[in-house]
DNA sequence: GTTCATTTGCAATTTTGTTTCATTGGAGCA
DNA sequence: TGCTCCAATGAAACAAAATTGCAAATGAAC
């Protein structure tokens, strides 16, 4: 379902710009272009070959919880029964189309999923506890993390 | 040393945009304009005034990890030995310095640092751990989960 | 009903993004 | 060496978008 990536090859400048992006993708690419030693256009090809290539893979704007009354982030382990390939598939779609679970990932260890999840109120979060995990038979057990500080927040990725 | 939020009062038109923004910031205002039927102009007025107070806080490329050779991600439960605050705070600011640290959170229940790490090898997470756990005589134990999918990644806020 | 503050849309202006095109700098090869 | 070919570049022209100024509309307080 996702677009593979093809080893794209990064040079220096590449990586510059991926940096400077990653921080502003508001950056005026003449901007771009003089912190790299590039003109425009040559920063904006390579803009555009990086998003056609997925190396980019969204521009967005990152808005505080807060404002939007959404003021809990929670962090769940999720233990299920069954591991059988089916079985993990149809639990990756249901928590992805959750709206109020941030993030997902399928991991190893004592767990078998970590969930971001952000709700306005605890009261929220447990309702969505019957829905998600309760009314899920697969689901053995989960344990909760309620955040108290969102000490770092982001989706940045070291350059090397 | 964050900037505060002083409640700020959010219409419909603003949730729209948000909403939007939080998709594409490149959508041009124009056609966010169409889309909650509002001038150009005023659209950038409001992005404008939600830059100030907060509620948008940042405009981001999202780059895949794997594109810069860092394909694994990692969650780790950092529980400490003291919890004071001076402790604490030395720990925030700690983990926060780390480029390989991409989230930190400060949480209640079994463990108080959840933290998501990004590094190229397992090499790699091994010599972070030695950095920054068995390096630091406050931490207790930390319980480790490699991602092996990355099910959903983001930083989307459900604008309600 | 009047006033005041706020927000809006339109139009002009400025800035930024995009395309065009001639040139440069190699890599491969006779 | 001298040659062609190819990919990437910068300067300039061009298109599109962001930003500003301003008059009109809206709405709340009095």
């Amino acid at each position: 379902m996702r677009s593979p990536i093809h080893q794209p090859h990064l040079d220096d400048f590449d990586r510059k710009i991926l940096a400077i992006l990653q921080r502003d993708n508001m950056t005026p690419q003449r901007t771009i272009g003089d912190a790299v030693n590039l003109s425009a256009p040559a920063v904006q090809r390579r803009i555009k070959r990086m998003r056609e290539e997925g190396v980019i893979r969204a521009d967005v704007s990152i808005i505080e919880p807060q404002a939007l009354g959404q003021s809990i982030t929670i962090f769940v382990e999720v233990e299920v029964i069954s591991e059988t390939a089916e079985q993990i598939e149809q639990a990756k779609t249901e928590f992805a189309a959750a709206a109020e679970i941030q993030q997902c990932y399928y991991v190893t260890g004592e767990a078998d999923f970590i969930l971001v999840i952000i709700v306005p109120s605890m009261a929220d979060y447990e309702a969505l506890t019957r829905r998600l995990f309760f009314g899920n038979n697969n689901v053995k057990r989960f344990r909760t993390f309620v955040a108290m500080d969102r000490v770092k927040v982001g989706l940045g990725v070291p350059v090397g």
